[in-house]
RNA sequence: CGGAACGUGGCGCAGUCUGGUAGCGCACUUGUCUGGGGGACAAGUGGUCGGAGGUUCAAAUCCUCUCGUUCCGACCA
């Protein structure tokens, strides 16, 4: 590839509407371009750089065993009534009528669409397992699109399906796809940690994400510093406290005129936020929930979702609390409460605790469960902590932020019984195919590759996933010496099928550099000053600074050596 | 969904408060010099000031509506 032929729009500024660094140095260095919000198109090295990650991904699937297809993006609205996920979806699924008025919508993801596939194809339990993917774009009506290709609202999935006779065999899928995810962003230079992860939407039985360690992430994540626990916050389970082995105190109502946070109820009583117990209302379903936390505490929505078996939960506002429990916020406890009630474990091994009175401006101490209130269920449901033990050994934990890669789930049969999706088995039973899927997002890679490997001179990409493994400066284009050599070198290295961008526009020395540095090309080769003088090539890698100089005979098995080195690491 | 900011040549911005000739840097074109970390000089090209409506003798500037983009937040009682 010549640089003088190509489009490469490189910017010497910060475009000002990019914030964070992938999407500010894609911009700059002519990778990507935007079309509206959340939306690009990938120029000719950003796509190099997709490619090369789907390159990967495409080569571990397949050793894997997966099979490569390709699906509609235009989905009919039937199937996705059929799983009740066409109202359940949510604005993120973009819903249209086509001319016939015939509902349809862009897939977000491809459950409905391979399930029905596999349902007419598949009769008999000697057709499976089965498991197929694709590569493809995803359209998702994000709220809020954000960072770039981090989180667009079109961007290249890689999803794969499992189908499976029974559990154990879709554990081995599972299992395969997972190892499969290991050396996938192993290959692609990350630094990451597969975590346990709640199953979200698309539900199912058990998941792991795969996450990008890196500052911008969205994603907390809970890491333990001894064993190899790790976990979204949102899931990480928190270690049951044993009881308070006190005994219970006389119940007590005492005015609290006007303090309803809890930092001013403690004050006021001169207390501890850990003597006190919150009560929140959440929305599950329609219904009013309470959840009891300790007063320090914070709940955690995911968990409260799984333990009502609801799709979402949200927190009311003042006035539908008041609605729903004829109670102000502030005042709110759980001794005579009407609405159902579920407690965190922490709560219910705390004996003598405040608590709201239900009534305004009062509280109650010396509250005990099981004495003055029921629990219609006993969960753990609170954000876990830094200073929380690990669940797994008990030691140190530490949270970090994380992008989400990849994500594997365990589906079982709620889709393919939603979708009658059955093959007849060995004693002529007719059975539910047992399924998994398993994502990998693409375009996020290449943005969180950037995230994790930059400085201030721009991109620093891995070697694996380098939209061009070595970029090759022609310091002297009006030097025939010099351009002739550049020329031989360069037709050298694509005949070894080494990717390679040939600096040949007419600029000076400085520019070429800065450029070579923006792009983060993994080597850069230059010919000029010591090339005249010396006969010599310089080659400087990308990441460390570090050069050595070579007659050009040399360079094209240097190259090669670096390059297997690191597909080898 | 709530809040805020921004929209002026390709990019980054000033001008808007206080209405009166549309400006700066970079990029681009041509020429000369230069040639190892975003060169210098000279001469140029390019803008319905996001859109619509209104006020005014006069609108980038004031008013109304609208579209777009970005950031923050989403309630822990």
């Amino acid at each position: 590839m010549r640089f003088s032929k190509s489009l490469i729009p490189t910017l010497k500024e910060n475009p000002a509407e990019a914030e964070v660094s992938s999407h500010r140095l894609l911009l700059r260095a002519g990778f990507i371009r935007k079309l509206t919000a959340g939306i690009y198109t990938y120029l000719p090295l950003g796509l190099a750089a997709v490619r090369k990650v789907e390159n990967i991904v495409r080569e571990e699937m397949n050793r894997a065993g997966a099979q490569e297809i390709l699906m509609p993006m235009v989905q009919p609205a039937d199937l996705w009534h059929e799983t009740g996920r066409y109202e359940k979806y949510g604005p993120e699924l973009l819903r249209f009528v086509d001319r016939h008025e015939r509902e349809s919508c862009l897939g977000p993801t491809h459950e409905e669409v391979i399930t029905d596939l596999l349902r007419r194809e598949v009769r008999s339990y000697r057709d499976l397992p089965q498991n197929l993917y694709q590569i493809q774009t995803k359209f998702r009506d994000e709220i809020r699109p954000r960072f770039g290709l981090m989180r667009g609202r079109e961007f290249i999935m890689k999803d794969a399906y499992s189908f499976d006779v029974d559990d154990r065999s879709a554990e081995e899928s599972y299992q395969r796809m997972f190892d499969a995810y290991m050396r996938i962003f192993s290959r692609c230079g990350l630094d990451f940690r597969p975590v346990e992860a709640d199953s979200g939407t698309i539900g199912g039985s058990f998941s792991h994400e795969f996450m990008v360690l890196a500052d911008t992430g969205e994603d907390t994540l809970v890491i333990c510093s001894s064993c190899d626990y790790a976990a979204n916050s949102e899931k990480a389970a928190v270690m049951a406290v044993t009881e308070d082995p006190s005994p219970m105190l006389d119940l007590e109502k005492i005015e609290t005129p006007g303090k309803r946070k809890v930092p001013v109820v403690c004050e006021f009583l001169g207390i501890e936020a850990q003597e006190l117990v919150k009560t929140m209302v959440f929305s599950a379903a329609g219904e009013p929930v309470a959840v009891l936390v300790r007063g320090d505490r914070e709940v955690q929505d995911v968990k409260l979702k799984n333990l009502l078996g609801v799709a979402d939960v949200e927190m009311l506002g003042d006035k539908d609390v008041f609605d729903a429990t004829g109670v102000p916020t502030g005042y709110l406890g759980p001794i005579g409460l009407k609405i159902k009630l579920v407690v965190d474990n922490e709560v219910a091994a705390m004996k003598n605790f405040v608590t709201g009175a239900n009534e305004k401006n009062y509280h109650c101490r010396n509250v005990n469960m099981g004495r003055d209130f029921e629990a219609s269920a006993v969960a753990d449901l609170r954000q876990i902590t830094d200073t929380d033990p690990c669940p797994s050994c008990g030691e140190k934990l530490v949270m970090r932020e994380g992008i989400e890669v990849g994500h594997v789930f365990k589906l079982g049969t709620g889709y393919s019984e939603a979708m009658h999706a059955v093959f007849q088995d060995s004693d002529g039973q007719d059975k539910p195919m047992v399924m998994g899927c398993y994502g990998i997002g693409v375009s996020r890679i290449v943005a969180a590759a950037i995230e994790q490997n930059h400085d201030e001179n721009g991109m620093v990409f891995p070697l694996p996933i380098a939209p061009m493994q070595v970029i090759l400066l022609n310091l002297g284009v009006k030097d025939v010496q010099i351009t002739e050599a550049s020329e031989l070198l360069y037709k050298e290295l694509l005949e070894k099928g080494v990717d390679v961008l040939l600096d040949d526009r007419d600029e000076r020395p400085g520019s070429k550099f800065k450029d070579a540095d923006l792009l983060g090309i993994p080597l850069r080769l230059t010919l000029g000053k010591s090339f005249s003088k010396n006969g010599l090539v310089e080659l400087r890698h990308r990441s460390n600074g570090a050069t050595e100089e070579l007659l050009p005979h040399q360079v094209t098995e240097r190259v090669l050596k670096i390059i297997n080195l690191a597909a080898t690491k």
